[in-house]
RNA sequence: GGGCCGGUAGCUCAGUUGGUUAGAGCACACCCUUGAUAAGGGUGGGGUCGAAAGUUCGAGUCUUUCUCGGCCCA
């Protein structure tokens, strides 16, 4: 029979999808139509999306993390866009810091050449160079991605706008007076007499000596321990000269005992953690001892000490305060704390009220701030400690070890921490904390989660240290009179700095008179000018002033701010602190963070695992929309698990829904047609396209509810669903039969074109946020406009589409359907039939089945022959497959024995 | 070491305020089809809900401990 006698699908759109190649020209062409400013000028003056972009720092291929966060940023800037807003995304990056500035440092010892003798400026200009390149890689890997944005008009950290603002926030923070001078402990070499970053620390054995000293109680609320002293062990005994509090865990157990050894401790009685009394008794050598009292850390609330100098001029109280980094172990189970030389000790002081102070110089030499040590070397004060200790009868016993220890890279001389002068911004003097945390409370959270993780992170922060003693950032914009110690604070010269910057930017700084700086009003001699830079996470918490701000395409506060969940102590923060010193409120209305992309098992990537997946190897092996639909489908509020497995899987899925739209295409012969659909009139068409009509409605509900909250991974898998079981397993298979085989003008026919022209429609912008280069593939085939897919709007669905009772009375026909299948499964097993169609359905229904279904042709929707209703009586359903009788028709391929009388099929 | 978050079929995910026999899709197996064809359809197997203890008439869901993993801090 010839088959030009039935309407076979037929389509230039492939199966193959081919995306590693077809992709990028699908890029050259949204760069050819100028996308970007298409975008713009279809939502003029429409209600603005602003994603504000998360500067990645600008130094490094992207990895999966990176694309992960840009996809789902284009993901919901598109959805944004597609619901009808004007949503704009500007994306930008972090060029400051460390990080670049060792990468230059390496290639000055590849090519031997010594930093300390290139000129700042000059070595400065190497960083932005450096940066530069980056940002140039990295826009290209991103566009890549599919990420849509104004990618010729990014932000920097480093324009000289940024750094102009930068400034201007700074001064702003000066003149309230919240940002202050202070002192933190740092990594020092007192040879190279410089400090150190972590990465410029080597560990390496060193011999220290070691003590176990004690401190007179002197009040406490547990009574027993009015007349006793509390035991610490400590490898460096010249930060006891700085002691400013001792730290105990109080979930510990602490023994209260008595020493019953001669010596300086006989009959005194000393407190130690239980779990360590047998180390400390078998190190100090204690050869007789009782236990007088067993007692929770707890308890050591408000308990206070002396120095054990107190004699010496170190007449000041020694708080214990609670910390949860004590432990058992080594030492006493109560640790000494001098807040000026110890990460630990200054973030533990500080959250008490405790200051760091200048207690070592530079070279090494106690300050004139340490009684009896001025101007002694520390690193020759340990036996004078000792010798001290021991006068005072403070010394329990000394000893050595060899342990590890950080050294300087350079030199290998052993390094302090040593607090030095540094530059803060109070949570507290101005408010700054409850300012930020009133602005959480007026944040929508994408995960909930996220409120309280940032909530608990700003509660207990300390204040915030802006000061780095670095090269490659902003400089901070103070001038400190040399008389009178006082900071400058004028906005006329914050202004005039910005002013300098915005024209050339801030290496002048390092070069440039002071005076240039100052103006007229203040005379260079009468001032310190500092060289200390911004910390990095100023820079970037500033963006929202110097982008949001200052565009006029955008809007501050920013709608969302969208990053892995690191940035709650990061970005997230430090733009909160930021906005809310400087403008009482947060930068943006909604955060939503997401979680880590680890392997297949759950592990975090690394090389020495050999789990790595980059972006590059999936982008060549499957393309962009696969890896958007491995964003889309996870759940980002978890961590996102990957390999090539789970891609595969995405891949198959991928390819579903590209069949899906083939089989679309086919039947339409690639001629799609726009229809009112409020002019649709639903009650004229069969029943099934009232059905499915019913399920798109529904279906598009539930996608703008999951779109509104962000639940992507419900939202793609409603859509796949969709797909497979309402589509390609239901509707696509029951209607092949009129598709194929109706006249080209039937009702029934037309009925059903008329929904795949409108399922076309919806699944092409349902799924153009997610897979936006498949989609404009398709859309640029059959749209006559040929603009974008992504200039489109989501449909609205008029809601005489709504039929929840035919839903109801269509799942029930699916139940029964079901049945049949079975039925048909069983003839299929014993080898009676092989397709569907050459059976004969006898269907028996329960009485109130029968009425509702007498007259629904179940023929058609179980594509079989025949089908008979019978009332019954016993089970609501039963259904009986026999061989159908009769001939064949060569044209539908239905078997009876009358022959065929469907008009198509009756011309030979 | 501390804080926070998480662990449901091989995979991606559902699972309401505790309430029948824990669901879906994919993957897999078998069968059918050859007019969506490197496609399509049907049927089926597959879970100690990370582990243990507890509360309860009843626990995937609540509590505790442990374990594994992730992020942050140290």
């Amino acid at each position: 029979m010839s088959k030009s006698q039935i309407n076979l699908p037929k389509t230039a759109f492939s199966m193959k999808a081919n995306l590693p190649t077809r992709e990028p020209e699908i890029l050259k062409l949204w760069q050819d139509i100028n996308l970007y400013d298409e975008l713009r000028k279809s939502r003029k003056g429409e209600e603005k999306f602003v994603l504000h972009d998360g500067p990645p720092y600008a130094n490094g291929n992207i990895h999966m993390g990176t694309a992960l966060n840009k996809i789902l940023k284009d993901i919901i800037v598109r959805f944004h866009q597609m619901d009808g807003k004007d949503s704009v995304y500007v994306p930008g990056w972090d060029c400051h810091g460390l990080p670049i500035e060792w990468k230059i440092e390496e290639q000055y010892k590849k090519n031997k050449k010594n930093k300390n003798e290139v000129p700042i400026v000059e070595f400065r200009k190497e960083c932005r160079a450096f940066a530069e390149k980056w940002i140039e890689i990295h826009k290209d890997q991103f566009k890549r991605l599919g990420v849509v944005g104004d990618w010729d008009n990014y932000y920097s950290t480093m324009s000289f706008d940024a750094e102009a603002q930068i400034v201007r926030e700074l001064g702003k923070f000066l003149k309230e007076g919240s940002l202050y001078r202070g002192f933190k402990p740092v990594l020092w070499s007192t040879v190279e007499k410089t400090a150190l970053a972590d990465a410029e620390v080597e560990y390496q054995d060193h011999r220290s000596d070691t003590i176990y000293a004690s401190f007179p109680v002197k009040s406490s609320n547990i009574k027993e321990l009015n007349d006793s002293e509390i035991v610490i062990w400590t490898t460096t005994p010249w930060t006891i000269p700085a002691n400013k509090a001792l730290a105990y865990n109080e979930s510990l157990d602490y023994l209260l005992i008595e020493v019953n050894d001669n010596g300086d401790f006989k009959n005194k009685k000393i407190v130690i953690a239980d779990a360590l009394t047998d180390t400390v008794v078998k190190d100090t050598k204690i050869q007789s001892f009782k236990k007088l009292k067993s007692f929770k850390g707890k308890n050591l609330k408000g308990t206070i000490c002396n120095h054990p100098f107190l004699k010496l001029g170190y007449e000041y109280d020694i708080p214990m305060l609670e910390a949860s980094f004590v432990t058992t172990e080594q030492g006493t189970g109560i640790v000494h704390c001098a807040p000026s030389h110890g990460p630990d000790d200054f973030n533990l002081c500080m959250n008490n009220g405790i200051k760091a102070i200048e207690t070592v110089d530079g070279d090494g030499r106690y300050t004139k701030n340490v009684a009896l040590f001025e101007g002694i070397h520390i690193f020759k004060s340990n036996s004078i400690v000792i010798e001290k200790l021991k006068e005072q009868k403070k010394l329990l016993s000394s000893g050595e070890l060899v342990h590890s220890y950080p050294h300087s890279w350079r030199s290998k001389a052993p390094l302090v921490h040593r607090a030095t002068p540094q530059w803060f911004i109070s949570m507290d003097s101005h408010k700054l904390r409850n300012k930020a945390l009133k602005a959480i409370d007026e944040t929508t959270f994408y995960p909930s989660k996220g409120k309280e993780r940032l909530k608990s992170m700003i509660e207990t922060r300390p204040d915030w240290c802006v000061s780095r003693q670095r090269v490659w950032g902003v400089p901070l914009p103070i001038f400190i009179n040399k008389k009178t110690g006082e900071v400058l604070i004028d906005n006329e010269v914050f202004d005039n700095i910005a002013k300098i910057y915005e024209k050339e930017g801030s290496d002048c700084w390092f070069s440039d008179d002071p005076q240039k700086f100052l103006g007229k009003k203040y005379k260079a001699e009468d001032f310190e000018k500092l060289s200390d830079i911004v910390e990095v996470w100023f820079d970037s918490g500033s963006t929202h002033s110097f982008v949001l701000e200052k565009r006029k395409d955008l809007k501050w506060p920013a709608s969302m701010y969208l990053e892995g969940s690191d940035q709650h102590r990061g970005w997230f923060h430090s733009s909160l602190l930021e906005s809310c010193g400087t403008r009482d409120r947060a930068p943006f209305e909604s955060i939503l963070s997401h979680g880590f992309v680890v392997d297949g098992k759950g592990l975090k990537m690394s090389k020495s695992l050999g789990n790595v997946i980059s972006p590059e190897d999936i982008l060549k092996k499957y393309g962009a929309d696969i890896l958007r639909i491995w964003v889309a489908s996870s759940n980002y509020a978890e961590d996102l698990r990957i390999d090539y497995s789970i891609l595969d899987q995405h891949a198959e899925s991928y390819r579903k829904i590209r069949n899906t739209f083939r089989y679309l295409l086919g039947n339409l012969n690639d001629k799609f047609e726009e229809n009112e659909l409020e002019k649709v009139d639903v009650n004229k068409l069969p029943e099934l396209e009232q059905f499915i009509l019913h399920k798109i409605y529904k279906l598009n509900l539930d996608f703008e509810k999951n779109f509104k909250n962000y639940n992507f991974h419900n939202l793609y898998k409603d859509l796949l669903n969709f797909c497979t079981v309402d589509l390609s397993a239901f509707y696509f298979d029951i209607r092949k039969d009129t598709l194929y085989c109706e006249p080209k003008n039937s009702d029934k026919r037309k009925s059903t074109l008329l929904l795949l022209n409108i399922i076309l429609n919806s699944l092409l912008k349902w799924f153009a946020p997610i897979l936006s280069f498949t989609t404009e593939e398709i859309y640029q085939l059959i749209s006559k406009s040929k603009k974008s897919i992504h200039l489109q709007k989501f449909i609205n669905f008029p809601k005489k589409f709504h039929n929840e009772k035919l839903g109801e009375r269509w799942s029930k026909l699916i139940k029964i359907r079901d049945f049949c299948n079975l039925s048909i499964e069983e003839k299929r097993a014993s080898k009676e039939i092989g397709s569907s169609l050459e059976s004969s359905l006898e269907i028996t229904l329960s009485q109130e089945l029968f009425e509702n279904f007498k007259d629904v042709d179940f023929a058609e929707i179980c594509i079989t022959s025949s089908a008979k209703i019978n009332q019954g009586s016993d089970r609501e359903i039963e259904v009986l497959t026999t061989k159908a009788l009769g001939k064949k028709c060569p044209i539908c391929w239905k078997i009876s024995e009358e022959g065929c009388k469907r008009p198509n099929c009756n011309i030979h």
